[in-house]
DNA sequence: AGGGATTCTGTACCACGTACGCTGTATCGC
DNA sequence: GCGATACAGCGTACGTGGTACAGAATCCCT
């Protein structure tokens, strides 16, 4: 009934798959294509995934895939569900420490997949990895007092702040590559060269102070970790507001 | 020197045309051209900018764009900056009220054209318009003693804040597009009708307890707020310590 | 004045997603 | 069992959209 606004390949993912009384058996699953376009992503980029080339990982005719996926955004949707990873385990650690591991473990798994932020899967998660990295933040918050509204938006911050920080790393990462050195010094070059004192009194400041050079650490966990106390720290406040009510 | 790396279309955002001796002049520029797409962008969606269309509506053969700009992905880059409004007016205001007004600034204008959400610009700033956000926020940042490094951190933070909360609104606004109540009940719908307790024990909870239901204000400027103040209230927090050395 | 660089344009090509219809096969009703 | 039926797999073909290329027109420079 309400099943209409999701893609339907999302009830696929969930296994809802209708199995037909009548003709012959389906010689592969969604899970098997899936995979196939995954291992390609990870091969050639995303520019890789055509709908020819999956067919042709998993020896059939382009076509065929038509059984399994509605179009090919939907196996870009099923795609960036499977390509996640388990959420790492709570193990009855405190709230900080578990959402640190959690976050510093999204945006991992990010980086190592970088093509799953050129998906730009921004749509509220309805896949079944993605919902179990959900209930495991909602899990570990449960004992600080928050309301259920609340721990959904932290978690949706977090997940929203990881995936920020391995756009950054990335597209950096990529800037560098070629140059052993550094895409962040060669930036603040850049912007130097372009930048006029009067229209960007603050920015040319910072870029003269080497504000860029010193930050390499952009990339770096330092960096992460920075950002990551900033949020940590705000909800830290915002449990000792409640306890004290 | 180092233009290397950012696409060539990013010297022309600057004016850096290199004016040529010879031939005939230009009968456009690179902005007349990136105001018409944008025009499109707003009106039929980054699926009606086509190098046809676009030329079309400057009065031009689609080729023609081609001295202008070197592929259609440089477009949408020069795109992604000239959509941007300019930042909000420091006005002398305190760092807190500026960057409130900065963060929700941002969000709003990522809401009023939701293809630049579908752009997925994750690339660090380099466009006039970008700096010049980034250059407010850090002008708004000079007097809390935070070094230059940090300041460019918390105002990537910043926007990282902004694009996820804008990108969760619209996608939940498009969700809820054609039915008149709401995106989130019948998000909340389908997680009841999908989930398994046993695997989702803490997100079940969530949805029994209704967290979607009374989290209807995730769109809304309450949770924004909610979400920005945990980040403020960090960055509090740091300039506090910082003072305290 | 004329040479050469540069703009504008039409044509054509290629890549890719996918609609359509055919063929074979497995299950169901009898 | 036996036909009817529904569905899997697939080949063909089309449409769309980016862009390479080459020719013609234009205008500055010497």
């Amino acid at each position: 009934m309400s099943e209409r606004r999701l893609p339907p390949v999302v009830a696929r993912m969930w296994g809802r798959e209708t199995s037909p009384r009548h003709g012959p058996r389906p010689s592969l699953d969604l899970a098997r294509i899936v995979d196939a376009a995954i291992r390609i992503a990870d091969r050639d980029g995303l520019d890789g995934v055509r709908m020819s080339s999956v067919a042709r990982e998993v020896g059939m005719a382009t076509m065929s895939l038509y059984r399994y996926v509605g179009s090919k955004d939907e196996l870009l949707i099923a795609m960036a569900d499977a390509a996640a990873p388990e959420p790492p385990a709570l193990d009855g650690r405190a709230w900080r420490d578990y959402l640190t591991d959690w976050t510093r473990a999204n945006r991992d798994f990010l980086l190592g997949r970088p093509w799953l932020l050129a998906l730009g899967q921004h749509t509220p998660p309805a896949g079944p990895r993605a919902l179990r990295w959900l209930d495991r933040a909602l899990a570990a918050l449960a004992g600080t007092g928050l309301g259920h509204g609340e721990r959904i938006n932290i978690a949706t911050t977090l997940t929203g702040y990881a995936t920020r920080q391995a756009s950054l790393a990335h597209a950096l990462n990529v800037a560098a590559a070629g140059e052993p050195i550094a895409g962040l010094t060669e930036y603040a070059d850049i912007l130097g060269e372009v930048l006029d004192p009067d229209g960007y009194p603050a920015l040319t400041e910072a870029v003269h102070a080497n504000a860029f050079g010193v930050a390499e650490e952009w990339i770096d966990d330092a960096d992460f970790t920075f950002g990551l106390d900033l949020l940590l720290d705000g909800i830290q406040a915002l449990i000792d507001r409640r306890r004290e009510h």
